[in-house]
RNA sequence: CGGGUUGUGGCUCAGCUUGGUAGAGCGCUCGGUUCGGGACCGAGAGGUCGCUGGUUCAAAUCCAGUCAACCCGACCA
């Protein structure tokens, strides 16, 4: 038997009208159905309505937790600096960490996550393999001063994080708990109503599965990443892949080619009638030792920054100041006769390739049939290339698609980073003392809230999948101050309870217009209709909310006909 | 942290250029009429115009500083 909750008292004050602030959906949908209030920047408080949906969430991942055997338990939000100096983070964490002193002027840190925490815990107490495996995990807020807190619950300073650990005493038994929680974040994505893609989030270890990122697609996502209909996915950050590319115009003896104010790939592409792929673009950058470096893609490919990152450390592209510097011109920077000091370094696709088209490195010219060898030396090859719609699945072959998506929750295998440096080992079958070998897993509760209302809304409001729902029915009574629509809601709200549905009942002296876009607003997948015609003939009517089906239902069979759609659709 | 924008009742905003009694819509309160898709009429309440200083007889308005929020970028389980 569940208690029903009348609407004139909930705390749930919808607006009318677009908050100016937000401009994602789930932020401005969740701030107008009264389930979320902004407390500072980045800081949310949760009302009522969000916070039973946020609890059915926390429900759905303690079901899968328990399946897999982790143990749920709970350390402080605030760590002492010791932990963070032993792990060496508290000076590699960078000012996203939230400092704060006592009154004694001890440091500690509000946890962003917990690897120090818990790795800390274990260490005395987990002394043998035999007692490995062991899964802990917490549900807790955490907190990072992230640079720019925005959209809502997307990215705040204090969020809800689901956060496990795992020390195993081998890689095979890492590989397993690491292959559970994937197994069973994939569930739990699917069972919060999310459409989400596992995704490869580093593929910088060689044959590396060692992080998967579960993405939520939704084009307002802030990752971008692609996918085969093979199975694979991957960030574009992290992907990579054999980019296909064509040989440029020319039969392959150097040429050198007057190209008049063609500055672009656009424009050189189109000047020799070839698609941009023939083209080599030339970037020049200076890298965080001070040194010049040209970096030469496929003309149609965007470097990638964060495999840039990875070899030239904090670089930036080169300014028209300091491109004149290094004697480079804007434009016109290509492989073949490139000025002293300045080191070639090209993607990987293109060292197949034997007839460039790249800038002459002087004004206005473009070389055509340039070959790598031949006509100059490439120092390095390394992979550079943003990887984009179109490129071949590095699976399949198939041509892969984009998408944009939210990161909900993430799976890691550490290794032995922070059982080494905090010197957390346990002895083996042969009394060996060795590092624990750790995994972490993540899931952005409050973001995964935010997640399912991207994906479930309309022009009207929210659309709760069954599962992490607030409420499972809302009951509609119209004609207000009518002596037989109001008894006939009661009783009917009895039943419903009686069959352990969860039940809103909007008892408010409003006119139906305001009752109706409220509840389309809030979202409650099953709208009870009572209007005084309908009560008359012992008619009900269903309102589904996601697909806008009516269903005329008579009144003494509503509660087994939602309990017949509800009960299975639960999480 | 760089670039841009904005701070005026609970919400959305006008007023600022050209200084002179603080406005609208929504929401709220009371009375009445209404009642199947955000009603109507009437009467009300509610704002030191982000903050500090300056200019001026006079500042929401002009000037300087400061704080905050939002957007773009860089950054980010």
């Amino acid at each position: 038997m569940k208690r029903y909750q009348k609407m004139s008292q909930l705390y749930a004050p919808t607006l009318k009208e677009d908050p100016a602030e937000a401009e994602l959906a789930s932020h401005r949908l969740l701030l107008r159905a009264g389930m979320i209030r902004k407390t500072a920047a980045g800081l949310y408080s949760y009302l009522p309505l969000a916070w039973r949906s946020i609890r059915k969430i926390e429900a759905v991942i303690r079901d899968e937790m328990e399946a897999i055997g982790a143990q749920e338990m709970m350390v402080p939000i605030l760590t002492p600096a010791e932990l963070w100096h032993e792990s060496g983070r508290w000076d590699a964490y960078g000012p996203e960490l939230m400092r704060i002193a006592d009154r004694h002027g001890r440091e500690f840190a509000l946890g962003p996550t917990h690897e120090e925490t818990f790795t800390d815990l274990v260490k005395n107490e987990l002394r043998s393999y035999k007692q490995l495996p062991c899964t802990l995990y917490q549900i807790q807020d955490k907190f990072r001063d992230e640079m720019r807190p925005r959209f809502g619950l997307m990215r705040g300073r204090e969020f809800i994080m689901k956060d496990a650990y795992s020390f195993s005493a081998t890689q095979e038994s890492l590989q397993e708990c690491y292959e559970q929680e994937k197994a069973a974040y994939a569930r739990i994505a699917e069972r919060c109503g999310i459409y989400a893609l596992p995704v490869v989030a580093d593929s910088g270890q060689i044959g590396g599965d060692t992080s998967v990122e579960f993405m939520a697609l939704a084009d307002s996502g802030e990752a971008e990443l692609v996918y085969c209909d093979c199975g694979f996915a991957a960030d574009v950050e992290a992907a990579a892949t054999k980019v296909p590319v064509t040989e440029g115009p020319g039969d392959g003896t150097l040429t050198k080619v007057h190209t008049p104010g063609l500055g672009t790939i656009e424009a050189v592409a189109e000047f020799f009638g070839f698609p941009e792929n023939g083209t080599r673009k030339s970037l020049a950058l200076v890298a965080e030792d001070g040194s010049s470096v040209v970096a030469i893609v496929p003309g149609d490919h965007e470097l990638n920054e964060i495999k840039a990152g990875k070899l030239f450390g904090a670089y930036h592209l080169m300014s028209d100041e300091e491109l004149e510097l290094a004697g480079l011109h804007k434009g016109f920077i290509g492989s073949v006769g490139l000025p002293e000091g300045v080191r070639l370094i090209c993607d990987e696709s293109l060292r197949e390739s034997v007839s460039w088209t790249c800038g002459a490195n002087e004004v206005d010219y473009h070389y055509t049939g340039a070959r790598p060898g031949r006509d100059f030396t490439v120092d390095e090859w390394a992979d550079l290339v943003s990887v984009k719609a179109g490129d071949p699945c590095p699976h399949c072959g198939a041509a892969l698609k984009s998408a944009r998506g939210i990161e909900i929750s993430q799976v890691f295998q550490l290794g032995t980073k922070y059982s080494e440096s905090m010197g957390a080992t346990f002895a083996d079958e042969d009394g060996v003392e060795r590092p624990f070998l750790m995994g972490c897993y993540g899931i952005g509760v409050s973001r995964t809230l935010a997640a399912v209302v991207e994906q479930h809304n309309d022009e009207h409001g929210i659309c709760w999948p069954v599962c992490v729902a607030p409420y499972e029915v809302e009951v509609v009574p119209l004609a207000i101050g009518d002596d037989v629509v109001a008894p006939v809601a009661e009783k009917l709200v009895g039943e419903l309870c009686a069959d352990d549905l969860e039940v809103l009942l909007d008892d408010r002296k409003e006119r139906p217009g305001v009752k109706f876009a409220d509840a389309d607003l809030i979202g409650i997948p099953y709208q009870v209709i009572l209007g005084k015609r309908g009560v008359a003939n012992g008619m009900a009517e269903v309102k589904v909310r996601e697909t806008g089906e009516r269903f005329d239902v008579p009144l003494d069979e509503v509660a087994a006909w939602l309990s017949e759609r509800v009960a299975p659709a639960r999480a």
